[in-house]
DNA sequence: GGGTTTTCCTTCGGTTGTCAAAATTAATTT
DNA sequence: AAATTAATTTTGACAACCGAAGGAAAACCC
């Protein structure tokens, strides 16, 4: 059998210097010894309500280990016995069942767009307080005047909902373009000018409390994560499609963001060299196929008057889809073949467990039709993940703001 | 200011039912506690020769704690005190340096292709002790052939090096297609028939040994990550182009494997909707524009007497673009220029530190230009992260099976 | 040469977090 | 009312780790 001799085929030392040593460095782990009682904690508000002798089984402890980290959450203040709500259902002595506190404070998300403006309050439990939209001048794109419009809306939802929430103890800020989540610094964003922003130092320095910024696809992760179908599943993918299309990953239970706190930009993805010209000035990206003003081009072509606004124009051109009208559905037919494609790229490269199509905008359901599904299943290569569609109101992107600033307050709530 | 009034705008409840919590559900660590006794003797290995005094401070933990640890290893015959190798630098009492102990034992990397099969067997300490290559029939695709001839390659090394190098502690095998690392099973492979083969069962019941398998974009990147270039990134991309375009992702120090163990099908994400046909049976793939076997279709129309084998006319070709060959240069430089997209794409959506382009047969450095670089740049949403071209020798498939090998037989080596 | 300094390694009590088992509590069932 | 069942608390023990103190081995300084 042709192999060579062991003798002569000594290899060369590895191409590391001799006793350099092999294996990744610092492999130490990066979430180190999570604490008890930050896992408790975590726990009671991702179960809602949760007795004492569960907890120990879900976070794989003895019983004994969970009652003194309960009574020191509880005596501060974080955590409660939630009276009269067990269901007697077996025999033996009930579980007192424990919740989070809501009363210990609450956080703020705010979604900024061009054009508008919103927040919600959301408490402890994760319970939204108030909600609240304010209109914005588009051509206003001083990242002051940003700062400015949230303090103001902020501070009435605040006055609304009194001192019974507790204080404020941080918010979250999502919007669109390239964000530096862990640096909080804005580095480009359509609606807002300058390159390279301070934006969280500056919310912070107005508002007084901690302040998180994310791309606004990373938001509707979040909130997918915290607050949707994503909670049970350790990975999913998140695409949206709104004025761009954006995506977000979640990988063992939290968002995966690049080396460089960026969004993953599916948008700009190409699907077509030399293609279409896309808004980021490069040409074939899926962007430029799919995004509402990628389908407002061609409404110029179908519609007899197109009307000047973009949401207006497209819910036009999606009437005359329904209505029958050949010209709209064959865009909204070619605009969801780019998608699946999209979708199905997503698919080989991430292999997600599932992908879950959110936004806030999901009137224009041939996008989403069956069709895109099947299409996007006949292009991926192995087992197409289950795709999901889920409608959201108009406030998820606030939503999972909140989210991202519950998960950045707690850790100081409990230190 | 037009904004609602707190009070009417009481927002529905979370969509979860009431109660229902919010946030991830089990947060618990992916990672737990791993003890310190795997994180000393991973340490160690990692930098080859440390002193206590530098591992306290790298692991950051006090002194006291690692001389128990230490000892205990140094006791099993894991670890063992490096004589005379400290460059008496500073003052002080000098540092003793501890290694891994290389004898304990050692395991065994196999790729399998369709034309031969490659081994290297690999101590403790991550030394290569041996290699071996043998010939294969590509007919003969039966998986029980397979596991013959991998244990027929490695019972001749394995004598050939003899019992200086400790008991075979385990393997790993890399080969081409869809691989399923966690249930050990081959879903399909271009050079093996049969779906859903236990192919780690069989190799573990023929070799006594555990078997890992992975596909083998998946083992260049364990090899990257253990003994190349990513040792010291905590997240990078691998991009490999050969028979096929294959690509791995480390996140965290860690592989990243989708949802299902599968390898990240770079190769087959789209570039062209519609376009040329690949040998997935689908169109516009990337594969279809880079891989060798696209760049030997070119062949035909751009030599006079192209070769049969598709390496020696890829050969061919290469030679003739240096030679300034017209023709050759073109398909050189379209193959590039998809190239340079695809990469673009990673960068877009994965955001990653670094991409080293890597892999065994790098003899086409045409498709590694700078000014595929630079299109990557400028395809780039953001600033674009370092390319790094990183040639091995053909060895690299069977050294990250090893290394595959190596990080699974670890824990049970220190339990 | 002998003391000083410096650094490394080890020893030793103290603290902390967790477990296992027993004890306690509160309900249901008989 | 007694037995049973299950949740919670208490208790003692144990293992891991820290921090301080001490011993060891070399270089530096006079």
């Amino acid at each position: 059998m042709g192999r060579d001799a062991p003798e002569d085929a000594r290899p060369r030392a590895a191409e590391t210097a001799p006793g350099g040593g092999v294996g990744p460095l610092r492999a130490a782990p990066l979430a180190p010894n999570v604490s008890l009682r930050e896992q408790l904690y975590a726990a009671v508000r991702a179960a809602g309500r949760i007795s004492r002798a569960e907890l120990a089984r879900d976070l794989g402890v003895s019983p004994g280990s969970i009652t003194p980290v309960a009574s020191d959450l509880i005596g501060a203040g974080l955590l409660r016995e939630m009276e009269g709500l067990a269901p007697p259902s077996g025999r033996g002595r009930p579980p007192v069942t424990l919740g989070v506190a809501p009363e210990a404070g609450h956080v703020a998300g705010v979604k900024l767009a061009d054009r508008d403006l919103s927040a919600v309050l959301v408490d402890l439990a994760g319970t939204p307080l108030a909600q609240a939209t304010a209109p914005r001048d588009p051509a206003d794109t001083s990242p002051e005047g940003a700062v400015a419009a949230i303090a103001a809306l902020l501070d009435g939802l605040r006055a609304g909902v009194g001192a019974g929430a507790g204080r404020l103890l941080g918010v979250g800020v999502g919007l669109p373009g390239l964000v530096d989540h862990h640096a909080r610094r804005l580095r480009w964003s359509p609606i807002l000018a300058g390159r390279d922003v301070d934006l969280g130092g500056a919310l912070a320095a107005r508002l007084g409390v901690p302040a998180a910024i994310d791309n606004d696809a990373n938001c509707v992760t979040m909130a997918e994560l915290w607050f949707g179908r994503g909670r049970a599943l350790p990975d999913f993918a998140v695409v949206t499609v709104e004025h761009g299309v954006g995506m977000g990953l979640v990988v063992g239970h939290a968002p995966y963001r690049g080396a460089h706190g960026l969004g993953m930009e599916l948008g700009h993805t190409c699907v077509e060299i030399d293609g279409a010209p896309c808004r980021c000035g490069r040409r074939g990206c899926l962007e430029a196929y799919v995004s509402d003003y990628a389908l407002v081009r061609e409404a110029g072509a179908v519609l007899r008057d197109p009307p000047p606004e973009v949401d207006a124009a497209l819910d036009a051109m999606h009437a005359a889809a329904v209505a029958g009208d050949a010209g709209a559905r064959a865009a909204f037919d070619r605009a969801g073949r780019y998608l699946a494609q999209g979708l199905a790229d997503v698919a080989n490269l991430f292999d997600p467990r599932r992908i879950i199509l959110s936004g806030g905008r999901m009137r224009h359901d041939l996008l989403w039709s069956d069709a895109v599904i099947a299409r996007m299943g006949a292009l991926a290569l192995s087992d197409p993940p289950p795709v999901e569609v889920h409608a959201w109101d108009d406030l998820v992107w606030a939503r999972g703001a909140a989210a991202l600033a519950l998960s950045e307050a707690t850790p100081g709530l409990l230190a």
